[in-house]
DNA sequence: TGGCTGACTTTCG
DNA sequence: ACGAAAGCCAGCC
């Protein structure tokens, strides 16, 4: 049973599982939602994201929707340094869309075990 | 105080 | 299978 998560903890939480995330790894708001608890507010976490880049150094590329498209990579410094940092980790990006999204897929539950 | 928006997801048509 | 609409949570005007 996940502690209810309030307000601006949000971040923190979001932050920490990002962080977790392995390199040459990627997950989905979604995902990060259903770890926190909150199934239904993926939103939140993308929203949590956009005011949390250039705050803190997470590698928020590694965060996609659950289709594993790069919906916010107009929200970096470029349009193309999404792609380009998740190129740099080995991944492979093809109309804005991963590779072989569901073997990489990473779910912050499997960190649990 | 009330209403709109948003890096999403799910479901109905 | 594709397209459109609803749902949720928190911040901002």
């Amino acid at each position: 049973m996940q502690p209810k998560i309030t307000r601006k903890d949000y971040f923190q939480d979001v932050y920490e599982v990002v962080k977790l995330i392995p390199k040459g790894r990627v997950t989905s708001y979604g995902a990060i939602a259903n770890y926190l608890g909150a199934k239904q507010g993926a939103r939140m976490v993308g929203w949590a994201l956009g005011h949390s880049h250039g705050v803190v150094d997470i590698p928020a590329h590694r965060v996609l929707n659950r289709e594993g498209r790069l919906t916010g990579r107009l929200q970096f410094a470029t349009p193309t340094l999404m792609q380009e940092r998740l190129e740099a980790e080995g991944l492979i990006v093809e109309s804005d869309r991963i590779k072989n999204w569901d073997d990489l897929f990473w779910d912050p539950a499997e960190q649990l075990i």
